[in-house]
DNA sequence: TTAATAAATCAAGATATATTGATATAATGA
DNA sequence: TCATTATATCAATATATCTTGATTTATTAA
């Protein structure tokens, strides 16, 4: 039951089905791509990730000083249902910008 | 994206999933049943209802001074999947208990 | 080492949602 | 008409969630 209140309260934000779905559209970025595109602040987007992750849609790499997260595979049938849910809904999804100064 | 809010809001909330499958389990049910089924106060589920209503899971039929609650239909496939999927969760749901004095 | 960068976490305030009890509306029957 | 019953709505409070800015942790490079 919890889970499923995780899950289902993931997606209860728009600004968290924008960036499951930029994730979902661009594949593994890592924060500060999400960041720059997106134009928020680096807390906000690391709350977001880490509530979509533990909704079970997102997975995370770390690699050097980087987190890259993507779509957590395989995903079971209810969050792939989400994911095409929220495919065409009518939300502004910024153009992938890299911001991390390498 | 506003419905689809609507949709996922009305069952981020215990209370609401488990009138949502007394309602499924149980078919059409009047407040008063569900009220004393849950035992819990009136405006409290009254709310509930319209909040599930609203997110386009249930539709009413005022029939007298009663007010019968029911699946709507037909459901989409992405309302349905979410009937499917609360299904099998680990919730108390009390049996039907006739709560209208006639 | 030390400084710089990336990301996570924390604390405070703002906003949203849930619960309760009271009141309003609407239908029925005396 | 008036009282009763069923339901909806409102106002107040309690609780949860979101946002920001500051701090912490971890990695890399000077």
């Amino acid at each position: 039951m919890e889970t499923f209140l995780d899950t289902v309260g993931s997606i209860n934000d728009e600004t968290r089905i924008r960036i499951l779905r930029f994730i979902n559209e661009n594949g593994e970025v890592c924060v500060c791509d999400i960041e720059s595109s997106f134009g928020m602040i680096q807390s906000r987007i690391s709350r977001h990730l880490k509530i979509l992750k533990d909704g079970g849609f997102l997975k995370v790499d770390r690699r050097g000083k980087w987190a890259y997260y993507s779509i957590r595979s395989p995903l079971d049938r209810f969050r792939l249902g989400i994911l095409d849910e929220i495919r065409y809904l009518d939300l502004d999804i910024p153009q992938l910008l890299k911001g991390c100064g390498v």
